[in-house]
RNA sequence: GGGGGGAUUCCCGAGUGGCCAAAGGGAGCAGACUGUAACUCUGUUAGCGUAGCUUUCGAAGGUUCGAAUCCUUCUCCCCCCA
């Protein structure tokens, strides 16, 4: 099966430049495409994910993933989708950021024997020289055309300024030189990067260097249309540091039951024939399927180890299984518990609140359990006695469970 | 360069001397209902504490018994004209 067909058919693809050109392009040839990854922060998200799944995919056919770390173009910042000029990074972040990428990448794609290749733009933008970049590749732009593009056109009434506009002519010469250096033919990215990617198409296509396809893929969205990834702590990472496997598990245990077949075509590697059956399960049998998935892509991300742990954690709490051993715990010294500690203060030690009001709040809407009993007074003490084995359960709201041990 | 408008608590957005920790909506959190879902309803959303106190309305000063609201300077943003 041509993977551009498995590509369709789990649902990725939203847009293609020239459909059945490519399709036929990745049936025959040995294809170098690539993904451009902007270092905004020191982590890929969950959304990044759905493009590390596509360059999976891709390889896993036979293409080869070129993935491009925006080094010079996160000094610039993406215009598309942002309400305001983002924040400008220095080049000290941007490097630090590149790096975590590519540990991160390094886990999902096989960079040996040529099989992948790791660019950084800021290879060939930091050093241009502005008047030749304008001679070559300024005159195949035309602003007027670039300001109906959609992702201009929203900044139109606010404001845009020269600096960001080039975003655009910046990422669509990334993809001539890769087209140059590796032979790039197909760019691929998320729907919001549509507009940038038909400037790199053309851009190569009006130069005369051959030709370019570009694909933009289903962003990770609920059926709602609002960005999925978020928590109350921000987004869903891909680094066990930033988002715990227990917590990265919940999140896509929870999702919602409209999303679940979304989640298993664009997360998993689950054959579509099994994403149909578990997604057409109905009433409470769908958690089954919602376990799958959440297991699946905790394998994916943090290795079937953690998946596992996490899996086993959220069964002992949610489903009453006997083995609590993996579910998120903190270490206390016993001497804390001599004289009893206070309950908010608990809260607090454990990270499990982020000031005391919310703790106060939680205790006085009843969002506090230990040991299965509701805390309705702020001024409880937590005492030595009420931990069996040198345990003790903490619920905050329904979800969250966490375990002190004494040390 | 000239003229006009604006910057409010997580976001949007009211508020034009005390009744403002600041309306309303969004989003989040908690409770009820549930399937660890959705919907709906209720509560809640600066901090510390339960007496109240402290910090907050772009920044710094000033007027006043008292300011998010008035004055001065500054920074940034938008619009119109050139």
């Amino acid at each position: 099966m041509n993977v551009y067909d498995i590509l369709t058919e789990r649902g990725f693809i939203e847009q293609s430049t020239h459909a059945e050109e490519v399709r036929e392009l990745l049936g025959k040839e040995k294809l170098t495409f690539y993904i451009g990854f902007d270092p905004t922060a020191d982590s890929l998200t969950a959304g990044g994910f759905v493009q590390i799944m596509t360059l999976m995919h891709m390889q896993r056919a036979g293409h080869i993933p070129v993935c491009l770390m925006g080094g010079g173009t996160g000094m610039i910042g993406d215009p598309s989708d942002k309400s305001d000029m983002r924040k400008m990074m220095t080049v000290e972040e941007i490097n630090h950021n590149i790096d975590r990428f590519k540990e991160q990448f390094a886990r999902f794609i096989d960079f040996s024997d040529g099989k992948a290749i790791m660019a950084n733009n800021a290879d060939w933008l930091l050093n241009l020289n502005y008047v030749d970049f304008l001679r070559e590749v300024g005159v195949h732009f035309s602003v007027n055309r670039m300001l109906t593009a959609d992702c201009y056109k929203s900044r139109y009434e606010r404001g845009l300024t020269f600096f960001e506009l080039n975003y655009m002519i910046m990422q669509s010469y990334d993809f001539l030189e890769l087209n140059r250096r590796y032979g790039c033919k197909l760019q691929m990215g998320g729907n919001d990067q549509w507009s940038n990617i038909i400037g790199g198409v053309e851009l190569i296509r009006r130069i005369g260097a051959g030709e370019a396809f570009g694909i933009t893929t289903s962003l990770l969205t609920t059926s709602d249309g609002i960005k999925m990834g978020k928590t109350l702590k921000g987004a869903v990472w891909l680094d066990a540091n930033k988002t715990s496997p227990y917590e990265f598990f919940q999140y896509w245990r929870n999702v919602d039951d409209a999303d679940v077949n979304k989640c298993l075509r664009l997360l998993t590697f689950i054959p579509m024939d099994e994403v149909n059956r578990l997604s057409a399960l109905e009433g409470s049998e769908i958690n089954k399927a919602k376990e799958i998935l959440a297991f699946e892509v905790t394998k994916l991300v943090h290795g079937e180890e953690e998946a596992t742990k996490a899996l086993e954690a959220a069964r002992a709490l949610f489903a009453g299984g006997a083995d609590s051993e993996n579910i998120p715990t903190s270490e206390f010294g016993s001497d804390l518990f001599e004289s009893g500690l206070g309950i908010i203060d608990l809260l607090d030690q454990a990270k499990l609140i982020p000031t005391r009001s919310e703790g106060r709040r939680l205790i006085q809407q009843g969002g506090i359990k230990i040991n299965d009993a509701t805390i309705s007074d702020m001024n409880h003490v937590v005492k030595a006695s009420d931990f069996t084995d040198g345990s003790l359960m903490i619920q905050k709201g329904k979800k969250v469970y966490h375990r002190i041990k004494l040390s």
